[in-house]
DNA sequence: GCTTGATTCAAGTGTTTGTTTGAATCTCGA
DNA sequence: TCGAGATTCAAACAAACACTTGAATCAAGC
């Protein structure tokens, strides 16, 4: 964490972030990154030149910190388990696990994970060069998983999956903020957090027709 | 569709539709909308009073526009289908295929879905209130199919599935843009659309060990 | 103690924002 | 043809916006 260059800048990059999360770059002025964290108004343009370029900064950085890798750790160690279904089962339980634990249990600010969401919901071409550089590695990685667990699998069947796996997760992000509005819904503790890792992992891998590790094995009458 | 009553107010809103969906509401100025659809500015303040005002409109007539309603209707006739897990698997098609469908494949322009994403992504609370009386609903219906299709399923259990449900499809919506920008990837034309539907029933319907309807049995060796 | 470069600060730039205003125009029944 | 209500229009409003400026302040080496 190298923050001794400037602390106002690192001040200012993480007090940006939060509000760029939460109100978009468009509703977020230059003032209130200021105010929040008590840095004068003309600090951003001489840390970053404009606010545009604060933003890419941000991205970057949060692009680069929250790259899951479990995946391409997995293809180089494929001979490992690929061809045992039960272990193929356990490598996608760690995928699952790797990228909840990126966004829920506290390996970054709560905020990366809706800051991510912004960066999809409207990639300019500038993001778009970075996304490739650094997310689109992982993944192909997690689609070269995914062929592996079910021989045969073509691309397209394999970026279906991806998806699924992916679209199931950051559901639980985008939509926090509705979701917390429903009457009744539970809220995103630590219990509610296993429980989506344990529910998508068994929904992967009774989709793709793999056995069921003993620890994901439901208990009857829970009720 | 009563537009006779004023055809700039259905452009305005038709045309704030678009550049929300794309640019968001802070992104977007009534300058721009007016001129989207060669209205004069002050248009909008004459029908709308404010900016938000606009946008809570907009999204209310949205909202009722893109309901799901087949979850409800199934729920009507429940005695006809939830003893039968085959019927079960099938209901759980049709609540996918209409998904895609609102989305998708034109029953409504390209920009609801994107626009649903974003009211998802920062819902106000004078928007929760609209989306308690019309989303949750449905959302509700959602639940209680899905615990048609495994008897003693626990409520908790239920929105895990349909979170799943959703959160595979929505994500190609919220995600679109960035998807697009993968190299290789397909395009969201018809094939796609309907292999999507068939994956995500599939994946829902192996998950809840539903037996699997016979238009959506695999053809081995297709690559 | 002085110098130099980096950083901070208050005040200002011009532009864009949402909104208002009052006159002009349109619509249509009497 | 007239008049009244609805709608449109160009112009203007203050406030907020991103960004700039030049002086003040700081930290560190000599």
């Amino acid at each position: 964490m190298e923050q001794s260059v400037s602390t106002t800048k690192e001040a200012l990059l993480f007090a940006a972030g939060e509000l760029f999360a939460e109100h978009g770059v468009e509703g977020t002025s230059i003032r209130a990154i200021a105010e929040k964290c008590q840095a004068n108004i003309a600090a951003v343009n001489y840390h970053f030149g404009t606010k545009e370029n604060l933003y890419h900064v941000l991205i970057r950085r949060v692009l680069e910190k929250t790259r899951c890798r479990r995946a391409e750790a997995l293809m180089k160690r494929k001979q490992d388990w690929a061809h045992d279904p039960l272990k193929c089962a356990e490598a996608l339980y760690g995928i699952v696990e790797e990228h909840i634990h990126q966004y829920f249990t506290g390996t970054h600010p709560r905020w990366y994970g809706r800051l991510f969401m912004r960066i999809l919901l409207q990639p300019t071409p500038a993001i778009g060069e970075i996304m490739s550089e650094l997310v689109m590695r992982d993944f192909d990685s997690l689609k070269e998983v995914l062929r592996c667990c079910r021989p045969g699998m073509s691309r397209e069947e394999s970026e279906l999956w991806a998806d699924s796996l992916i679209g199931q997760l950051t559901h639980y992000i985008f939509a926090e903020d509705f979701l917390l509005m429903v009457p009744g819904r539970r809220s995103y503790d630590e219990a509610f957090q296993r429980d989506i890792l344990h529910h998508v992992s068994r929904v992967l891998i009774r989709g793709l027709e793999l056995p069921m590790p003993a620890f994901l094995m439901e208990r009857k009458s829970n009720a």
